[in-house]
RNA sequence: GGGGAUAUAGUCUAGCCUGGUAGGACCGGUGCUUUGGGAGCAUCAAGCGCGAGUUCAAAUCUUGCUAUCCCCA
């Protein structure tokens, strides 16, 4: 027995995960810094195509990129009020130099509003200037006190932040609507990701926002992981950096601004959870490292094999596809298992009969099937199948997301549902008089009150679930990571 | 934030209680045989997390640090 079966997806999760980064080759956990791991290369080329997608989404909607310090000096931190009450607990401080003591203290960035905004002040100036869209593709520290866990929660990881300023309030609302469109567009169209996207309740807003929306992605087993969100600071920041501009009226006003942070890294984590199976990972077929990988059958004993294989391979890279040749000295059945395991979607198997007879076998991933092709057809059925298997994995993660989530009438059905899915309730109050509520269920269920969807309207079903007076709004209860 | 546990080769692990040459398996290198679903034989290489203490002698006992895992809030 040369490989060992990975533990079982459903019934443990948790070593399945831990396993997998490992021998997909995702992420070394070794590095020695608590909460920082070594991004190998199998995660960083599917991440560097994520963020493609993402960025020409970004780019299209009118966002410019930068790249800003990665070091925000301390009083910038403290010109928000809410800001730095809530980030501080988590920040890093730089406070020596060399064998220097810094007059002031620099903070490795936990998130880069205010180094944006120390900037917009100085370069909006008119109307004209607005709407002002930028973002950056950073690596970001947060100084977690939770336990950490590879690509879910680490204390660096990889995002993309977008700010933006507006003249109206409309305007900024627009853009984060626009911000949920894309996170709809790519989590889900590209990387297979379902999520809904919530306001979350006053309790739990992004520290200096006025409305803060997220969308939630869930695993298999039930907890949800949030992925990109999107606030509305309004001109809670602007105000206090100063920055202003001067409006067709010929009025000095104060812009809003939005910010939208999808994490990169975060996002992986559950486009490993949401399609990987006992036998590995499954990539979607836009976002995969490899999408084809050619396995050749007994090319030293016949070498045309390998020639063969070699044209083929040359085919598909100028048709624009990431494919490679195995040429390694294992045996064809290891390889199969391998190359599964790692997530390629589509495998060529070739070997001497199918010289003569002009065709190849194509197995699917997420199908495991394998189809009997015609030379003479590799590009189109590469393409067609390519497709088909995206199409396929978008459309089980969305039935099974869909599964976990179950209408509650009391807070026992509440405790029943949190932890295997989303508990879906009737609750009295988003704003402060409701937190009280949101406490009993996080005590009794360890459940979190995730908000109100915003893409529909949802009629209430009953009272609040906890203190049983009227409902004012249908919430979703869920175990987070 | 609170509690519990662990650290031996690249990986998994024996040895620790009762101090005295660190043993095995996998992976890796080499050679031969193999190759359409996880190959076999031979051979080689590689290790006690870091620091302090006790001792003639520490993987083993004491202690500090670092990192990892689990549970609870």
């Amino acid at each position: 027995m040369a490989e060992q079966n990975l533990p079982d997806i459903q019934k443990n999760p948790s070593e399945w995960y831990t396993e997998i980064i490992q021998r997909a080759g995702l992420a070394d956990i070794r590095y020695g810094v608590k909460g920082c791991i070594v991004f190998q290369h199998w995660s960083v080329e599917a991440m560097e195509l994520m963020y493609d997608f993402l960025e020409k989404d970004l780019k299209k909607r009118g966002h410019k990129n930068y790249w800003f310090p990665t070091l925000i000096p301390e009083n910038y931190f403290y010109k928000e009020a809410e800001h730095i009450e809530g980030f501080s607990p988590e920040v890093f401080w730089v406070e020596k130099a060399g064998t220097d003591k810094l007059e002031e203290r620099l903070a490795l960035r936990p998130t880069s509003e205010t180094a944006f905004y120390s900037m917009f002040a100085l370069w909006i100036r008119s109307y004209k200037d607005l709407p002002f869209r930028t973002y950056q593709r950073a690596n970001i520290f947060r100084y977690e006190s939770k336990a950490t866990r590879p690509f879910l929660r680490s204390r660096e990881f990889h995002w993309i932040e977008t700010h933006c300023a507006f003249a109206t309030e409309e305007e900024a609302f627009q853009n984060v609507l626009d911000d949920m469109e894309t996170t709809k567009k790519i989590v889900y169209g590209v990387y297979g990701v379902p999520t809904i996207v919530f306001e979350r309740p006053d309790w739990d807003k992004f520290a200096g926002a006025a409305r803060t929306f997220g969308a939630d992605a869930i695993t298999p087993q039930g907890r949800v992981v949030q992925q990109p969100s999107t606030h509305m600071i309004n001109q809670h920041f602007a105000g206090q950096f100063g920055i202003k501009f001067v409006d067709k009226d010929e009025k000095e006003k104060v812009p809003y601004t939005t910010c939208y942070g999808p994490a990169i890294s975060r996002i992986f984590a559950s486009v490993v959870l949401t399609h990987g199976d006992n036998k590995g990972l499954k990539f979607p077929f836009e976002i995969a490292p490899k999408q084809v990988v050619i396995v050749p059958i007994l090319a030293e004993k016949e070498p045309k094999v390998l020639v063969k294989a070699k044209e083929l391979a040359e085919k598909l890279d100028d048709a624009g596809y990431r494919v490679e040749v195995d040429t390694s000295d294992k045996r064809p059945g290891e390889k199969f298992y391998f190359w599964e395991m790692k997530g390629v979607p589509l495998r060529i198997e070739l070997g001497p009969r199918d010289l003569t007879a002009k065709k190849f076998l194509l197995f699917r991933r997420d199908i495991e099937k394998k189809i009997e092709v015609a030379e003479r057809d590799l590009v189109k059925e590469v393409e067609i199948q390519g497709k088909a298997l995206s199409e396929n994995l978008k459309k089980n993660a969305m039935k099974s997301f869909e599964g976990l989530i179950k209408d509650v009438k009391s807070i026992e059905e509440v405790k029943k549902i949190v932890g295997k899915g989303i508990a879906r309730a009737n609750f009295c109050s988003m704003k402060k008089d409701g937190e009280k509520c949101a406490e009993v269920v996080e005590k009794e269920s360890g459940g979190k009150i995730r908000g109100t969807r915003i893409d529909t309207k949802e009629k209430t079903f009953g009272k609040c679930v906890v203190c049983g007076k009227s409902a004012q709004h249908v919430v979703y209860i869920a175990k987070d990571y």
